[in-house]
RNA sequence: GGGAUCGUAGCUCAGUUGGUUAGAGCGCCUGCCUGUCACGUAGGAGGUCGCGGGUUCGAGUCCCGUCGGUCCCGCCA
C-alpha cells in the first residue's frame, strides 16, 4: 500500500464546534462502522479521542462507496468539513461528540484481519490473550491511557529532580552477583568462559559510588531485575526512581520524596500534603501489625497484655507469663449486630492464616447483656470492665482479641485487620493516606540460615546512639531506614548509608561476612569508602507501583507496556525460549536435559529438540 | 516448593443427577434498512469441551495425571 497522501493536521481530540466549517484532516482507525443503509457513520479514534465521520450517498457518492467496505479497525484519513451535529443527534455538548466531519477525501491505510478479541470487550478478556496481543490490548483507549500516566509521572519526576539538582546517570545493566538479597538473574560471559554477569537488582552499589565520585545528587529511572516468584505487584523486571544524595540526612530525603509524590500524584489529580505522618516500625507493627499500615482507616490494636497476665483464664494467663500478648481491635457498634455466625466465620479466617483463635466480648446496649466467646466464665466482671476500658468500647461494640506471641499477634490481626477493613467497608477510597515508617531494626534473625540479615540492605547506616549495640545485641539495632507507605502499599524505601569503611566492616561482621568475603564481593566499595566518601543516603521508589496505584490498577502488568506473566513467560514473543546448541557452546553452557517443558505461546523453541540441547552437555 | 481457582465457538459465558444432534450474547459472513452512537433487522458459517489416561453401556460432566492463566503462602536485602 502507498504511503499516505493526506497529511494529518488535527486530532480527534481537538476537535469542537468552534471548528464548524472549516476543513480538517484525521487519521486514525474505525472504532465501529453504523451502516444504515443509506447513511453510513463511522466512528473514527485515535490516540486522543473519537469523532464521528458522515457519508450521505446522496451527499458525496464516491465516498460513500468506499465507507461500505470500512471494518473495525481499519486505518484511514479523511479530510473534510467539520459540522456541528443537528439539533437533537449531538452526543455531548461540547468537544468532538458535538460536532461530525463529512469526508471529501479519504485514504485507505490499511486493513485489519478479524481479530482475536472486539477491543471493546478487552476489560473482559483472558489476561493470557492480552498479552499474546499486546499491541491489541494496549490499543484500548483504557490502556493506552495508563501509558500516558506513566508518562506523565516520570516526566514529572525528572523535571522535578532536575529542579532539586539532581542529575540522571545510567548504571550497567550487567554486573556483578551480590551475595545478599534476591536471586540474581545470570547472563553467561562469552569472553570469559565460565564466568557469570549478574542483572543489577537496583543500582545501589553504583549509585553509592556515584556519591563518592562527587556527583552531588543522582538519580535514575532505573530497571531492576530480581528472580523472585511474581505476583501481581511484582515482576521480575521493574523500575524504580532511584536517588541518592550526598551530604545529607533522612529529614532532607524524605523531604524531597515527599515534594516528588506531590508533582506524580497531580498527575492524577490527586492533592497530597506534606509533610507526611512518620511511625516508628515498632508502633506501626505494635499498633497495626504491620510494616506497611493502611491508615485510610484505624481499627489500631489495644493491648491488654496487662490484663491477661493477672487473670486466672489460663489461655490468656500463659500467654502473657511466655512474654507473649493479648491484643484487641474494637468494632464500634457492631456489638449486637455480630451474629454467631459471623463470628465463627471470623475465628476461622483468623486460624487459616496461623492464628490460635479468636476471643470476643460483645456489649449489648444495655450494660447489663454482655456476649462473648466463653470469656464471662474466666474473666470476672472487674476484668471485663478493665478490658472495655482500656479499649475505649462503648456499649454496643465489639471487641475481638488476640493472644500469642508477639510476631504471631501482629501478622495474623495485622492481615485481620485488613480483612475486617474490606468486608465492612470502612476503607474510604477517597482518602489517601501517606505516611513514612521509620526505625526499622538494622538486621533480623533468619532461621533457615541461622544468621543475621540485613533487613534493608547491608550499606544501612545504624542510628548513631545504637552503634555500640553493633557487637553487643545486633539485632536490637536501630537502622536509618525508612519506607515511604500509600495506602498500605509500600511504594519505597531508603536509607542512609555507612560511609566509613570502619563502619562498614563492622556491619559485614555481624551478619556474618567475614572480611575476607566482604573483601571479594564489596571490596571496591570499602576501598571507596577510605578514599573520601562524603556522608550519604538515598531512596527508591516503585515506579510501577505508584502508576498502577494512580491508574486505579489491580495489577502492575496493567501499567507495563509488555510484562510478563505469572511464570515469568512473555506470551508474545515466547520468550523464554531454549537455545541452540550452539548458542550454549560458545558460552561455555552445559546444560541439563531439559524435560521438554516449553514456557508458554513459545512457538520458536517448539521446534527445537530438548535432545539436541542435552547433547552438548557431554 | 505449597494452597486455592479457572480452562466449552474468534471473545465472554451457560450446560441439571453421567444420557438424544453441546447452547446464548457479542464478533465474523450474506441480505434488508437514510440520523445512528451497544444502530436495527433476517439468515448463515463456526466446536480436538486445554491435553493424556482411567471408570462406565455411555463422560463437557466423575477419578488420576499433565499443560496453561490468575490469586495467595513461602520467597522478594
Amino acid at each position: 500500500m502507498a504511503s499516505s497522501v493526506l497529511k494529518r493536521d488535527h486530532k480527534c481530540a481537538q476537535m469542537n464546534a468552534d471548528l464548524a466549517g472549516q476543513e480538517v484532516c484525521l487519521a486514525g482507525w474505525v472504532n465501529v462502522v453504523r451502516d444504515l443503509g443509506g447513511i453510513i457513520f463511522v466512528e473514527l479514534r485515535d490516540s486522543t479521542g473519537k469523532v464521528q465521520l458522515i457519508a450521505d450517498p446522496n451527499k458525496n457518492k464516491a465516498i460513500h462507496d468506499k465507507f461500505v467496505d470500512l471494518k473495525n479497525e481499519f486505518v484511514i484519513a479523511i479530510k473534510g468539513k467539520v459540522a456541528k451535529r443537528p439539533e437533537g443527534t449531538a452526543k455531548s455538548e461540547t468537544g468532538s461528540g458535538a460536532i461530525e466531519i463529512y469526508p471529501d477525501k479519504f485514504e485507505l491505510l490499511n486493513t485489519c484481519r478479524p481479530l482475536p478479541f472486539q477491543l471493546d470487550q478487552g476489560d473482559k478478556v483472558d489476561e493470557a490473550l492480552r498479552l499474546k496481543y499486546r499491541y491489541l490490548d494496549l490499543r484500548r483507549p483504557e490502556m493506552n491511557a495508563n501509558l500516558v500516566m506513566r508518562h506523565r509521572v516520570s516526566q514529572a519526576i525528572r523535571k522535578y529532580l532536575d529542579h532539586e539538582g539532581f542529575i540522571e546517570v545510567e548504571t550497567p545493566i550487567l554486573c556483578k552477583a551480590t551475595p545478599e538479597g534476591a536471586r540474581d538473574f545470570l547472563v553467561p560471559s562469552r569472553l570469559n568462559p565460565g564466568n557469570w554477569y549478574a542483572l543489577p537488582q537496583s543500582p545501589q552499589l553504583f549509585k553509592q559510588t556515584l556519591m563518592i565520585s562527587g556527583v552531588d545528587r543522582y538519580y535514575q529511572v532505573a530497571r531492576c531485575f530480581r528472580d523472585e516468584d511474581l505476583r501481581a505487584d511484582r515482576q521480575p523486571e521493574f523500575t524504580q526512581i532511584d536517588m541518592e544524595f550526598s551530604f545529607v540526612d533522612e529529614d532532607e530525603v524524605m523531604r524531597v520524596t515527599e515534594g516528588l509524590l506531590v508533582d506524580a500524584f497531580k498527575c492524577a489529580d490527586i492533592d497530597i500534603q506534606p509533610p507526611f505522618q512518620r511511625l516508628s516500625y515498632s508502633d506501626a507493627m505494635g499498633l497495626y501489625g504491620s510494616d506497611k499500615p493502611d491508615l485510610r482507616f484505624d481499627l489500631a490494636f489495644k493491648d491488654l497484655t496487662e490484663v491477661a497476665k493477672n487473670c486466672q483464664f489460663k489461655v490468656f494467663k500463659q500467654v502473657a507469663e511466655a512474654g507473649g500478648e493479648l491484643k484487641a481491635m474494637v468494632l464500634t457498634g457492631r456489638g449486637e449486630s455480630s451474629s454467631r455466625k459471623q463470628l465463627d466465620l471470623w475465628n476461622e479466617y483468623t486460624k487459616s492464616v496461623g492464628g490460635k483463635g479468636l476471643a470476643w466480648i460483645a456489649f449489648g446496649k444495655d450494660a447489663s447483656q454482655i456476649r462473648s466467646s466463653g470469656l464471662d466464665k474466666h474473666l470476672s466482671a472487674d476484668e471485663i470492665e478493665k478490658i472495655k476500658t482500656i479499649c475505649s468500647a462503648q456499649a454496643g461494640d465489639l471487641v475481638l482479641m488476640m493472644a500469642d506471641t508477639a510476631k504471631s499477634v501482629a501478622n495474623v490481626m495485622g492481615r485481620f485487620r485488613l480483612k475486617l477493613a474490606e468486608e465492612l467497608n470502612l476503607i474510604d477510597t477517597n482518602t489517601h493516606s501517606l505516611l513514612w515508617v521509620v526505625d526499622f531494626p538494622l538486621f533480623e534473625y533468619d532461621e533457615e540460615q541461622g544468621r543475621l540479615m540485613a533487613v534493608h540492605h547491608p550499606f544501612t547506616s545504624p542510628r548513631l546512639e545504637d552503634l555500640e549495640s553493633l557487637e553487643s545485641a545486633p539485632e536490637k539495632a536501630r537502622a536509618r531506614a525508612y519506607d515511604i507507605v500509600y495506602n498500605g502499599c509500600e511504594i519505597g524505601g531508603g536509607s542512609i548509608r555507612i560511609h566509613s569503611q570502619e563502619l562498614q566492616s563492622r556491619a559485614f561482621a555481624a551478619i556474618g561476612l567475614d572480611s575476607e568475603t566482604a573483601t571479594e564481593k564489596f571490596g571496591f566499595l570499602l576501598e571507596a569508602l577510605e578514599s573520601g566518601a562524603p556522608p550519604h543516603g538515598g531512596i527508591a521508589l516503585g515506579l510501577d507501583r505508584i502508576i498502577m496505584l494512580l491508574c486505579g490498577c489491580k495489577s502492575i502488568r496493567d501499567v507495563i507496556a509488555f510484562p510478563k506473566t505469572q511464570s515469568g513467560a512473555c506470551p508474545m514473543t515466547g520468550a523464554p525460549s531454549l537455545a541452540s546448541p550452539e548458542q550454549l557452546k560458545e558460552l561455555a553452557v552445559l546444560n541439563e536435559p531439559p524435560k521438554a517443558k516449553v514456557a508458554a505461546g513459545s512457538q520458536a523453541s517448539k521446534s527445537e529438540s530438548p535432545q539436541e540441547c542435552a547433547d552438548i552437555a557431554k
